[in-house]
DNA sequence: ACTGAAAGTGTCTTTTG
DNA sequence: CAAAAGACACTTTCAGT
């Protein structure tokens, strides 16, 4: 992991806020947006991928419509040494589970998992989580709905 | 909300991992791909999103570009009856809340937040949850370091 | 539901200020 | 660092199967 400087301006917010909003603008339509040509919107879009602002375009799908509709998320209590995170490493291996966190306090880690059902997620963990070795334990809990899911980030405002 | 059948096919499958791990392909990048008429794409592709399948094209920025280095988890105690959702919809309406999932068993919420560090957390919890009706307790959890965060589902494969 | 053709439009390199 | 021009490629509609 490199060392990035980020300097973004107004005009870069501006694209950013679009592109969140929608990726799949196309660059004439956020120039006429923003009141600018074509050519100038490309290069700061390019610009923003390579500084790794931008860090990928992601069509967001129902998981209903793929059947995934238990969302879960997992506290592991591992015995990682500090530095170390074998145990989050191996747990970021699994596709269903989407996040791994390393978080204070517990010398553990806070995961967010898909599946199916309730029936999955015992699968889940019996043979996923059950593989992996230096996991102590476990606590899970369940989402009854979700109110709000987003990854839109807040953007600094003019000013 | 309305009842929505899916019903998809190996070729929207296709389609889907190819938009999830990069929403801005193109549909004859798609078309050649998979062997098809562009125009063919173009369809399958409009009728998924009608279909609430694709639900939202995202660019996903870095959050150390916008100076939001810091995540958290807070688990939120409420005195919403079943059924209701007040504290959820509102905590819904903040901004650097990204998630809020309600839960099992504990008549409580679980939110997703993201702020410039500790002190933009501290600004939030004071500011935003401090005035929210409501909230009996919470219990935060600070992300020291993130392994994997994604928002790719599982899909299912051939046969 | 897919193909192929055709018209419209956007992309992206290069050039220029 | 931004704008203009032009060649090429993609999008999107429509007729046909």
């Amino acid at each position: 992991m490199t060392k990035v400087e980020f300097s973004l301006d107004q005009i870069d917010y501006q694209i950013l806020r679009i592109m969140q909003a929608n990726a799949r603008t196309n660059n004439a339509d956020i120039a006429r947006e923003l009141g600018m040509a074509p050519s100038a919107i490309l290069e700061r879009v390019k610009k923003l991928e390579q500084k790794n602002v931008i860090l990928k375009y992601h069509a967001k799908i129902n998981p209903a419509a793929l059947d995934q509709k238990l969302l879960s998320f997992i506290f592991i209590k591992s015995n990682d040494i500090i530095g170390d995170q074998k145990v989050g490493v191996a747990l970021a291996e699994i596709p269903e589970v989407l996040e791994v966190h390393d978080i204070a306090g517990d010398d553990g880690y806070l995961i967010k998992v898909r599946t199916s059902d309730s029936t999955g997620l015992v699968d889940l963990m019996r043979n996923s989580l059950g593989k992996i070795e230096g996991i102590i334990s476990t606590r899970t809990t369940i989402v009854l709905q979700t109110v709000k899911e987003e990854q839109e980030l807040v953007i600094p405002n003019e000013k």
